[in-house]
DNA sequence: CCTATTTTTATGTCTATACGAAATCAGAAG
DNA sequence: CTTCTGATTTCGTATAGACATAAAAATAGG
C-alpha cells in the first residue's frame, strides 16, 4: 500500500510528538487533503513516518476518534469522519423536504430569484469581506401544505463554491444542497424577531406587523466565506429548539415544529 | 491524606477497566459528591484503589481533562472543573449587571413578584412533571439606562433548590444566582417570536403588537427539574448569537447586543 | 521575617511489549 | 456461485518502566 504523503512534514515547534502528529492529521483533514470517508494511514504507517511507538500513535488517533474527527474500525483502519451534523446543524432549519416526506405532507420549494450578483457594500461590511465579491443570490420560499413555512434570502460565494454555478436548486433547496457539497469549519448564528413589513407579509401570506423569527446563519471553511442566509419564519407558530448536555456539550435534539 | 471513598464501588459491567474508572469519576463529579474546585484522588491513589497501572489512570484523567470536566496541575493534583459556561451559557442571557458595569451604564433589576406557588397544570404538562409541585415563581424586569431590557418569568423547583427559600434576589437577579448555586446537566432552549400583548407592552414600554424575542430555558440536574424561564426581549433591537467551530463543537462567542 | 534555593511530588510524555477482540479477507466446502 | 470457516490484520486495552517538567513545599540564607 502506498503511504499518502501528509501535507506537512515539518514538526517539533515547542510541542510534544503526539501534539505534532495530532496537528498534522487534523490539518490534513481540515484542509480537505484527506476527504471524508477516505482511509488514513494505519498505526503502523504512522509509527514508521514519525519513528515512534504504537502507543503514541494510538493515543492521538483514539482522541481524534473521541472528538469525532475520525472513525476507527478494527482490521479496516481509520477513516475521516463525515462532516458532523449535530452541533453543525444547530439552529439550522430542518430538511424541509425530508421532514415533509416523513409526515406524508405535500412540500415544495419555489426559487423566487437566482442571480449572480456582486456583494453589496452593506453585506460586505457585515461579513467583513470586500464589496463586489461575486456571489450567487438565491431567494427561496418553502411551502408546506400550501402554507409558506419559511422565506430564505441567501448569498453563496462563487469563488469558494464553484460548482454552484451549474446548480439550479430546482430539485434540491439551497440549504440542503450546500450541506451535501461544501464542508464548513465555522458557523455563526444570529436570531432576532422582526415585525413583517408589507413585502414580507405578502410573500409569507400573513398580516402586516405580524412577528417573525429570523435566523441568520453564516458559514466559513478555513477562514473563507461560504454562505450567508436569512431564514424568516412567519408568525408565532415556529420555534427553534436546542438541547444540551453539560458533559458532552453537544446538541442532543433539534426541532422546528410547525403548529 | 485520606482517600475519599467514591460513591460507587461496583464495577466491571461488560466494560473495560478504564471505562469503569471514567464512569465512576464522572458520576462522582456529576452527582456533586466531588464539588467544583475540590481535589480528586491522585493517580497513585487511583492506582491503589483500582489495582491498575498509572498509564491506565492517566489515560482516563487526561481524557476527562480534555473534555473539560477536570483541571490538572503538576504537583498540585487534579481538580473538579468549575461548571462550564461556554455551551452551558449558550443562548443564556448575559449577566446584565456585569455587562452594564463594564460599560459604566446604570443597570438595575426589579423583582415584580416572588411567591411560592404550586406548579400549574399547563406548565407541569409541558415540563413533564406532576402538577402541584412546590415552586418559587419569580417575575423580574431588567432595566438598563432606564429602558426595560428584558422581562423574566421563572419558576424554580423548591425541592431541588432548597436554598432559594432564603433568597430574595434583591442583590442578585435569579438567573445569575442560580448559575452560581446550582449545577446542571441538561439544558433545553427554545426561541420564538411573539407579538406583544397589552400587558407585556405595558411592562416593557413598547407599542402593542411589537415583535418580541422569547427565550425559554429549562434546566435539569441529574434528571431532576431545576428551573424553567421565559425571557422576553422587547422589539427588534435584540439578537442572540452563537458561534461554533466544527472541530471542537463548542461555542466560541456569545452576544446579546442592545442597539 | 522575607527571600532564594533545593527538594519533593504529581503530572506529561514516551517506549516496548503483550494479549484480546473484531472485522476483513482468503480459501475450503457445499 | 454461495456459504462457512479459519487466518490475518488492525485496532482496543493494559502493563511496567523511564525521563522530563512544573510547581508546591521545605530548607537555607540574608
Amino acid at each position: 500500500m502506498t503511504v499518502r504523503e501528509s501535507g506537512n512534514a515539518t514538526r517539533v515547534e515547542g510541542s510534544s510528538l503526539s501534539e505534532t502528529i495530532r496537528r498534522d492529521v487534523e490539518a490534513n483533514i481540515m484542509s480537505g487533503l484527506w476527504a471524508p470517508g477516505e482511509r488514513i494511514p494505519s498505526e503502523q504507517e504512522f509509527m514508521a513516518q514519525y519513528h515512534c511507538s504504537r502507543m503514541t500513535v494510538n493515543r492521538v488517533l483514539s482522541r481524534l476518534s473521541e472528538r469525532g474527527l475520525i472513525l476507527r474500525r478494527r482490521k479496516a483502519g481509520s477513516f475521516v469522519a463525515p462532516p458532523r451534523q449535530d452541533s453543525a446543524m444547530f439552529l439550522e432549519i430542518r430538511d424541509f423536504a425530508r421532514e415533509a416526506a416523513g409526515q406524508g405532507r405535500p412540500y415544495r420549494h419555489e426559487i423566487l430569484l437566482r442571480r449572480i450578483e456582486k456583494l453589496s457594500e452593506v453585506r460586505a461590511l457585515s461579513l467583513r469581506l470586500v464589496p463586489g465579491l461575486p456571489v450567487l443570490r438565491v431567494l427561496c420560499l418553502h411551502v408546506l401544505d400550501d402554507q409558506p413555512q419559511a422565506y430564505e434570502d441567501r448569498v453563496i460565494s462563487l469563488e469558494k463554491v464553484k460548482a454552484v454555478r451549474e446548480e439550479t436548486f430546482e430539485a434540491v433547496p439551497p440549504g440542503t444542497w450546500l450541506l451535501g457539497h461544501v464542508p464548513w469549519t465555522e458557523a455563526r448564528h444570529t436570531i432576532r424577531a422582526i415585525n413583517a413589513d408589507a413585502t414580507l407579509a405578502g410573500i409569507l401570506g400573513i398580516p402586516e406587523r405580524d412577528a417573525c423569527l429570523v435566523l441568520n446563519r453564516r458559514t466559513w471553511h478555513q477562514a473563507e466565506f461560504v454562505t450567508d442566509v436569512d431564514i424568516t419564519y412567519p408568525g408565532e407558530g415556529h420555534e427553534l429548539t436546542g438541547q444540551f448536555s453539560s458533559t458532552t456539550g453537544q446538541v442532543v435534539s433539534l426541532d422546528v415544529p410547525h403548529r
